[in-house]
RNA sequence: GGUCCCGUAGCUCAGUUGGAUAGAGCAACAGCCUUCUAAGCUGUGGGUCUUUGGUUCGAAUCCAAACGGGAUCACCA
């Protein structure tokens, strides 16, 4: 099939070099036509006027006339201001909507795989809103990369040990309960959850006292180092501004907290469980077995998943024999008390510790052991990592590392960095309260989507599943959407209320032009047959517009794919539902008395319908039939 | 303090490698259901693209500085 725009830039270069000889050093400037202006491609002249000698409208002009007559698909031209806009015949556009399908491109097996790893929870609390960025991010950037045209390896990295998931098995001890989800009825990663707050509860009560010594001047509770720590912080604490002395209280606040019994325990649970301890092993497997129970349901309901698991448990390790041989080839060095460290200052960055001076991994060396596990398995061309901003500079020196340790792969690596999301009253902050649980998320949109969908009142059917079914993907696609037509880099905020919206540019908009769509092919069925006679069919701009957006589509995926964008594909797809509704309202299809051409909106209509359901299907959308 | 990111309508966001008169939605106001689903369509108002310089035929977009917001700089993850 003609790709428009490709065809035109061929067929320009080449009337372009037969007036002046070559198009210059640029590439030629081609873009879709404004909608306020006549046209379907407009050529931009002003860098050509150095070839032609000439102003920018009688370059255009002169660019316009040859084109058109070496051309037959272009039927006119027009000049304004120096730009060519050129229209093709209705005759090629009908030609085009002919061979247009919205089937993805094939994944190319003989091209290296892209691994993209997404989610990577911590097994100590529950998913919040953030996780949901991630989640909704990862899950359409694999979709949008594989519908572009190449293979995608979903992976996800669990952090299930550490001194976090500890807390949480102290705190259940402790309690003595014994609770389980099945005899709390508390789903798996919310008890778990729960037990995390109440450590940190206790913990806060312990500390407390330690803090004000420590204020005081009395380092009592806190061993050599830290005492250390805390007497040089303490000292320029006493010197500060009010402000100042908020940030070095949380630095005090730290130490206190490692001097605390409690903190003691769960470091010593963790020393236990890296000891192999059997009892410890055996707790810390039945606790994060619930979490996982719990997180399967969340991503049940998110609609995604993975190709493989890798677990920190099982990974931390390797990043050590990494670090053994960067010392032995001299990239990394050891300092006197045993730790291993890596210079990057010649790079603009810092030092940067790999290994403990007692010889345990930091987050960085496990990162380092998954990367190279991950290279060796799968061989990937490309290994992207969904994670939040907060976390490029982690990134940049991981990838800095695995250069320096001579990794070609390491230059396939893009940290996929998203921003933050905040909620309309600041950021998420657990201590006061305000993160947005991922599940509780899931079922209030879903309940105000049957909340509104029952105000509306006009559901064709009374099927309760179906019905059910409705109101869940009605609630997601709102949510879903919000959430994907923003540009990741970019911070976000999150209005729950707006969130559930269902009118403007929002999922069940999209959702519900759809239905439209399949309303009219139902009733078209048996009437209206595929067929129809195109040289009957007139030039009406709207029918038009909507064919241009459409041809749109796959360049809008490649580009999508090509910057981990999916708001480009929600945006794409708001706009495309948009001109539909418009050419449905102005348009009748089942009421044309003109077969042709009501034959030929159905297949407009339907092609719509596909590319909808195609483009919101890489957002993890799915489209009703009927609402 | 060093490094990095961000600043577009009252609010939430678009704005392709620099291109025409900076666009949507929400909110406000005014219209359109006897017509294929009104979860829709049409219209009105709303802007010093934070500011100031620079680069050029042309800057929201590129460069520099200032102001404002955020992140990060752990023997945490």
């Amino acid at each position: 099939m003609i790709k428009p725009e490709q065809w035109l830039s061929n067929a320009l270069g080449k009337t372009i070099i037969g007036l002046y000889g070559n198009t210059g050093s640029n590439p030629l400037v081609i873009q879709p036509t404004r909608k306020d202006v006549e046209g379907d491609f407009t050529l931009v002249c002003f860098g050509l006027t150095k070839l032609s000698g000439k102003t920018p409208a009688q370059t255009a002009q002169e660019i316009g006339d040859a084109f058109c007559m070496e051309n037959p698909e272009a039927g006119s031209y027009n000049i304004a201001n120096g730009f060519l806009n050129i229209n093709l015949t209705f005759k090629f556009w009908i030609t085009y909507l002919n061979g247009y399908t919205a089937d993805a491109t094939e994944p190319d097996l003989n091209k290296a795989p892209v691994m993209i790893e997404y989610s990577s929870p911590n097994t100590n609390k529950p998913l919040h809103l953030g996780h949901v960025r991630n989640n909704l991010l990862g899950a359409a950037v694999a979709n949008i990369i594989e519908a572009s045209g190449r293979k995608v390896i979903k992976v996800n990295l669990v952090n299930d040990r550490g001194i976090h998931i500890c807390k949480s098995m102290i705190a259940w001890q402790k309690s003595g309960l014994n609770e389980t989800p099945e005899s709390s009825g508390i789903k798996g990663d919310h008890l778990i959850g729960k037990y995390y707050v109440e450590f940190d509860k206790a913990l806060k009560i312990q500390s407390e006292p330690i803090l004000s010594k420590i204020l005081a001047g009395d380092f009592i509770d806190l061993d050599e180092k830290s005492t250390l720590k805390a007497t040089a912080i303490v000292e320029k604490y006493n010197q500060s501004t009010a402000e100042k002395k908020e940030e070095l209280k949380g630095e005090l606040k730290l130490l206190a907290n490692s001097g605390t019994a409690l903190m003691k325990e769960a470091a010593e649970m963790l020393r236990q469980w890296e000891a192999g301890d059997e009892a410890t092993i055996q707790l810390w497997k039945t606790m994060n077995g619930w979490v996982y129970q719990g997180f399967d349901v969340t991503y049940k309901r998110l609609g995604v998943s993975f190709d493989k698991i890798y677990y920190e448990s099982q990974t931390y390790l390797l990043g050590k024999e990494l670090v053994d041989s960067g010392l032995s080839s001299g990239v990394l060095y050891k300092k006197e008390d045993g730790s291993v460290w890596i210079d990057l200052t010649a790079e603009g960055l810092d030092h940067k510790l790999l290994l403990r001076s007692d010889g345990t991994s930091v987050y960085m060396t496990q990162d380092l052991g998954t990367a190279l596990l991950r290279a060796e398995e799968y061989h990937a061309g490309n290994y992207v990592y969904v994670v939040g901003n907060e976390q490029d500079y982690h990134f940049k020196v991981l990838q800095l590392i695995l250069r320096k340790l001579g990794y070609a792969w390491a230059d396939g690596i893009f940290h996929l960095s998203y921003g933050m999301v905040d909620l309309p009253t600041g950021k998420m902050k657990s201590r006061e309260g305000t993160v947005v649980d991922a599940d509780d998320l899931i079922d209030e949109v879903i309940l105000e989507a049957k909340k509104k969908s029952e105000e509306l009142g006009k559901t064709e059917t009374s099927n309760s599943d179906e019905l059910t079914k409705l109101y869940e993907r009605i609630g997601m696609a709102a949510l879903k959407y919000f959430i994907l037509k923003v540009d990741p880099k970019k911070r976000m905020v999150f209005n729950p209320a707006e969130s559930i919206d269902i009118n403007g540019n929002t999922g069940p908009f999209i959702q519900y032009s759809f239905a439209r769509i399949q309303s009219v092919i139902r009733k078209a069925h048996g009437i209206l047959d595929e067929s129809y006679n195109p040289s009957s069919i007139e030039n009406e701009p709207a029918h038009r517009t909507l064919i241009r957006t459409l041809e749109q589509f796959h360049e809008t995926v490649q580009a999508s794919a090509d910057s981990y964008n999916p708001s480009l594909v929600a945006n794409y797809a708001y706009e495309l539902a948009k001109q539909f509704n418009h050419f449905y309202h102005e348009f009748s299809i089942l009421k044309e008395e003109n077969k042709d051409l009501a034959s030929f909106r159905l297949e407009l209509a339907r092609k719509t319908g596909q590319t909808l359901e195609k483009a919101m299907g890489l957002l993890g959308i799915e489209m009703p039939e009927r609402m």
